[in-house]
RNA sequence: GCGCCCGUAGCUCAAUGGAUAGAGCAGUAGCCUUCUAAGCUAUUGGUUGCAGGUUCAAUUCCUGCCGGGCGCACCA
């Protein structure tokens, strides 16, 4: 509707002009917002505020010409009116919100899908935690974005791709495969001492007791440098095993997981340098590799390779990036933690020099999460290894809880997580108060079927003369409601930001519940049954949407 | 010291540059012969950190302070 709008303004402006009754006009942004009170009318445009100063007259009197070149041009428009300083604000007829309502039923899940994203294909990259230890609530918090991300893209029309990359290069694994092959030994009755990078977690000590059992004391005798291989490749392999299990419970589906090895093993970040070389923003000082990133706005050059000839991580996540441009992405999407926010800026400029605008490439920063049980922080310290892991949470709380959970604030700031609450089933737990409002809705339809209803077919041969009779103000506001479930879907794709997802189901939530305690639905009022189940399958196709979108279930019975 | 993010009700947080800044929780007072009380109603609560600036209009954009978080390696 406000693109149907938008073009009823953008036309009342050209013609305005043409008739000479405004001077300027040509590229006027219309911006059309959702008033917050009522008798504001359903939508509201500042156009006459805008040009009132260019214009030179004041913006009530441009409002009036533009109206006058409104009036009659939709039978979707029941009115029309000027306020305050210069909004006009359009009243919609009932037509629109029958239109609405049966739009809905027949589109189902389709119903909020939009066409903005459609033929570009986009990759989100999300999660990549090192496979050196089990995910954690923070990358927990960052598959539930990506993810949630993923899907929201996917729903403006969108080809999304879900990647993981595997930082399994480089000495943190044979840190990895330190820390097992010592605990191996000490299963022996061996007394170790573990170097202070080591990984510490038990989980270190379970992976060891299984090469115990597996291949006993074979790798007791020789040297360490020989079976560093082996125990590196099994940790590795073993931990991501678990990460993978993990994020499938989450339901995040990947598409690719990506090895940096790879990167190296074609070649790729020799090939990424090369055209960096060729670029001439490559060079060489001290003895290493610089990319000179300065010319693209970063503080200072970065190495590629240090004196030492090793690379750097910088290096493989140019060449990383270079490979997704050359998969033919439109636009790509990073997920990092706040911890890394200081990279943004370099990868944005090794992006430029490769010769791809920055523009296309999004990094999105989330803040850490504070786990909290009934209000009190959960103690967690990363350096003995004990920290709460995303299982721990899933298990306890549920995976449904865990995502909404982590989705309702915006990612950029922190999250206080109350394990508590989340497992709360009560009004004060809004995923409880949002799936309730799916489940209550069920079990309307449930009980209309019983008494007879054939609610499917009702609804199939709805008309909007049927819905005449939904004539109460909080039926209009439902249905308006809804029917901003479109744009929502649109505004927040644009904006990366399924959080908004989470504020508007609540708030759907909030008035389907308040019209259950004041309305029945099924009654003897048969007309007016039929039109109210018709209201009711509505909200229950974008409650469930909406959830879709944030990847958690809509239940039919709680 | 430099850079990024955040400062909104007692708490946790919303608010594409727009009309009188909104929710939830906590507090107080109520509501079950009903299609799910895992629910609903009423009510309290604000100098949007401070000071300037841009604008017809600023919580939103710009500058400077104050406070909090994070980052500032030839680390991963």
């Amino acid at each position: 509707m406000k693109a149907v709008l938008t073009r009823l303004l953008q036309e009342a402006v050209a013609e305005a002009r043409e008739q000479g009754k405004l001077k300027i006009g040509k590229n006027v942004p219309i911006i059309l917002e959702v008033p917050k009170r009522d008798g504001q009318g359903d939508f509201a445009t500042t156009v006459a505020l805008s040009l009132a100063k260019e214009e030179g007259r004041p913006p009530r009197e441009i409002a009036s010409t533009l109206v006058s070149m409104l009036q009659g041009r939709s039978p979707l428009i029941q009115k029309i009116e000027i306020a305050g300083p210069g909004y006009i604000n359009f009243f919609l007829s009932k037509d629109y919100w029958y239109q609405t309502l049966l739009d809905i039923c027949e589109k189902k899940e389709q119903y909020g899908r939009s066409a903005i994203g459609t033929g570009k294909r986009v990759q989100i990259e999300f999660v990549s935690a090192n496979p050196t230890g089990p995910l954690h609530v923070a990358h927990g918090r960052a598959a539930a974005l990506g993810d949630a991300l993923a899907r929201l893209l996917q729903a403006a029309g969108y080809q999304v791709d879900r990647e993981y990359y595997i930082n399994d290069v480089g000495n943190q694994m044979t840190l990895l495969g330190r820390s097992t092959y010592l605990r191996y030994r000490e299963l022996f009755g061996e007394k170790v001492t573990l170097p202070d990078e080591s990984y510490r977690g038990s989980y270190i000590i379970e992976i060891a007791e299984e090469i115990k059992k597996s291949a006993g004391d074979r790798y007791l005798t020789g040297a360490e440098e020989a079976h560093l291989p082996f125990f590196i490749r099994t940790s590795y392999q073993t931990i991501l095993g678990w990460i993978a299990r993990d994020l499938e419970q989450f339901g995040v589906q990947f598409d690719r997981w990506f090895p940096e090895e790879d990167l190296y093993r074609e070649k790729e970040v020799d090939a990424a340098l090369a055209f960096l070389k060729a670029e001439g923003v490559l060079y060489e000082q001290d003895g290493a590799l610089w990319v000179a990133t300065t010319r693209y706005g970063d503080d200072k050059d970065r190495v590629v390779m240090r004196s030492n000839r090793q690379m750097t991580y910088f290096a493989s996540d140019v060449a990383y990036h270079r490979n997704k441009f050359e998969r033919g992405y439109d636009r790509l999407i990073d997920i990092w933690g706040a911890d890394h926010h200081g990279y943004i800026a370099r990868v944005k400029a090794a992006v430029a020099a490769m010769g791809y605008s920055p523009d296309r490439l999004d990094i999105l920063i989330h803040q850490l999460v504070n786990l909290l049980r009934e209000g009190k922080p959960v103690a967690m310290s990363k350096r003995s290894g004990e920290f709460v892991t995303l299982r721990e949470v899933m298990d306890e709380v549920g995976v449904d809880a865990t995502r909404f959970f982590f989705l309702m604030r915006r990612s950029d700031t922190s999250l206080d997580f109350d394990l508590e609450l989340a497992k709360k089933a009560s009004t004060e737990n809004p995923v409880y108060y949002v799936q309730y409002a799916h489940a209550r809705l069920c079990s309307i339809i449930r009980v209309a079927t019983e008494r007879g209803w054939r609610v499917e077919e009702e609804i199939q041969k709805a008309t909007a003369a049927d819905l005449a009779v939904l004539d109460l103000p909080e039926e209009q506001a439902l249905v308006k409601q809804l029917s901003l479930y479109p744009d929502l879907v649109q505004s927040a794709a644009e904006g990366l930001e399924p959080h908004r997802l989470t504020f508007y189901l609540q708030e759907l939530a909030a008035m389907l519940h308040r019209y259950y305690f004041d309305h029945r639905v099924v009654t003897e009022d048969l007309p007016r049954t039929r039109a109210r189940l018709v209201l009711m399958a509505a909200v229950q196709i974008v409650l469930k949407n909406a959830l879709a979108i944030l990847g958690v279930g809509a239940p039919e019975r709680m």
